[in-house]
DNA sequence: AAATTAACCGAAACCGGTTTTGGTAATTCA
DNA sequence: TGAATTACCAAAACCGGTTTCGGTTAATTT
């Protein structure tokens, strides 16, 4: 049924390395002979074994990405743009791209080391980057090709991709100092995750360019989903020194801050400031709009693939990071200070006083109506 | 650096073909030699080379997942964990998934035949199945064991699996009746994807079992998104005949027809009740929670995977299609009728007519607070 | 015209495994 | 004790390609 390279040589009554040599290009073939190889491989539609040529060249011509499901919060969004830019620029070398899942940490180390050293994979990216990432000293022994999407400690030894994560972060906070806040929030994401470290280092970089002093930052971590973030903001709000801008380090935790916010009646955007960081679809759709920095993550994964090919490819090349920006998305979310925080904490007192009433008023003009 | 058999067998003095059936569990091996080598195996971390494998056996141990991008507003929510149990269940098998994305439909039928001839995947699964799924129709002149994730036609030839969606909105359908709703939508999702049809039958049989008279329906179709939900959902309402009940194909959009229903000043689960389908993770976090049928996604994907490994391994295995039910959530977005499709008409006028003069309130009260 | 050189292609080796074949030594049976 | 098994393993063939080697023929060069 599946047609091999013997069929398509007595079909056409040449040596099979003859035709081998055709279809890859070789030198000593005629410019005809090529021809009629090339016009019955067309015709009889064969297509090189990718196994078969896989075993003399050593390579499997795919490139290995192994997620932990467990953590699906977090690592949702990002992904199939992310997968999208792998596999399109993989292609152009004739790879594709092998996906797995472990379902523990143990397990995800166990087959990155499988994947390779049964020559499933030629080389891997390797999305969250972890401090200390210990996929990076099992692939390491193993002198396997990786392309980290994040970067972590020791930098210079690998080719990475990322985003400037630090200056996003400085200048959202800039942003908001120079809107007048003063009492900032820091709702960090996965605390093993290098980019937390980065993101808050943006923030920290931000306020001691501006002036320490006159500054109060909360910061607080693990606060990776939209309950979180709608959590951690309604217990700060509440309390006597509220943060008049939330600076999250996710756009999950970012819309559950916003939530919070319209929970206590107050306004997103006029009352209290929240930027995010991502560009998820859904923060378009809030209401207001989230104000954030979008990736493009297509082109993040498009990039990763890239370097990858050129390292497993170009023999000797030299490793290399490159750091582009996001795009900072001016939308509703934050805006000018309104109240500093000892006013925002007596507003939020006052206004929780006056829920009852007013929605006793909104029951009788409903009644009214219908009427 | 890679330890082959050949190196293994050097190492142990013995032939590297004993070592292969001393690995592969042949009868003719002493237990001492099984013995050794398994030892030596460990120690030297020998693991076979799958492409070499491969080639003797014709098997690529991978199965082929390929994606459009392009829809991925509606094929985002559920793939993570669709891939997840994928990838589980085959991994047992030795088996990695092997994802491609296409970029156009042409594109995504010639990934399929040339992954499959190029020996790079030993089958497919088939996710978002179409009405005459061309992908099918190449497949199948491949002789490629594929499974379905969903239904298409001549269904009695392939291994599928799917969840019983006539059911699932029939009975969403029949608990808006019951609930008293007289006046429904359907807002259909992808109109070339079979699931459509079949959950636009639902509605219908449960309409039909009711009494076709008292009923309207209305049917929409390409209701994808947010967007789209929220936009259907305005027109809808503000007509002059509102729907007080909308059943939508997808979660998306039910969660844009919930904030339609909340633009208008208007309650859901109270004024006007949907519900959706799929358990997408936004949907409990909507203000109402979203009554919706939760789907496991990663169960179908783990099914899907289980097939398709015995279509490959067990030779002359029976096709089979394998229906599940969704679980329905109940939660706030449904509820008994308040209103029948007139008086909403008239609420809903009157209700914009009052905004104005509401707001001046508000306004006025919040000025009083801040004095 | 003889000697090189170039062009072309078949034959064979090779990649790293699996599987078959065949042979030797040890064991069992008559 | 000799014959027939049995247990075990080395050697070789094979899978479907790629690549090297070497030889034949045609085209150049001297």
């Amino acid at each position: 049924m599946k047609i091999t390279i013997q069929d398509l040589a007595d079909h056409l009554g040449i040596s099979k390395g003859t035709v081998s040599r055709a279809l890859r290009g070789y030198a000593d073939v005629s410019a005809s002979t090529v021809e009629r190889v090339q016009q019955a491989a067309k015709e009889l539609g064969y297509q090189p074994s990718a196994v078969a040529q896989g075993i003399k060249t050593g390579l499997a011509r795919s490139v290995g990405l192994i997620l932990l499901p467990k953590s699906r919060a977090a690592s949702r969004p990002f992904l199939m743009q992310f997968i999208n830019g792998i596999s399109t620029s993989i292609a152009k070398h004739g790879y594709t791209l092998t996906v797995a899942t472990a379902q523990s940490d143990a397990e995800m180390l166990e087959l990155h080391r499988d994947l390779f050293v049964q020559r499933k994979v030629d080389g891997f990216i390797l999305p969250r980057t972890m401090h200390n990432d210990p996929r990076i000293q099992i692939l390491d022994q193993l002198k396997a090709p990786l392309v980290l999407y994040g970067q972590t400690e020791n930098l210079t030894q690998y080719s990475w991709f990322d985003i400037n994560q630090v200056e996003c972060f400085r200048r959202a906070t800039t942003r908001l100092l120079d809107f007048g806040h003063r009492h900032l929030a820091f709702l960090g994401g996965d605390a093993p995750l290098f980019y937390n470290s980065l993101r808050r280092k943006g923030v920290e970089f931000s306020i001691r360019e501006f002036d320490q002093e006159e500054v109060q930052l909360q910061v607080f971590e693990n606060i990776t989903t939209v309950a979180d973030g709608l959590e951690c903001a309604l217990r700060l709000l509440q309390s006597s020194q509220p943060p008049t801008g939330f600076l999250c380090a996710l756009d999950l935790s970012a819309l559950g801050v916003i939530r919070a916010i319209k929970q206590l009646e107050l306004i997103p955007g006029e009352h209290v400031s929240v930027i995010g960081y991502e560009g998820i679809p859904e923060g378009e759709f809030s209401e207001p709009s989230l104000t954030t920095f979008e990736v493009d993550q297509y082109e993040a994964g498009f990039q990763c693939g890239v370097k990858l090919m050129q390292l497993i490819h170009e023999k000797g090349v030299k490793v290399a990071g490159t750091l582009t920006m996001a795009v900072l998305l001016e939308r509703g979310s934050d805006g000018p200070v309104r109240f500093n925080s000892s006013e925002l904490a007596t507003f939020i007192r006052n206004r929780k006083r006056l829920l009852s009433s007013q929605e006793k008023l909104h029951r009788m003009t409903e009644k009214s109506l219908r009427n």
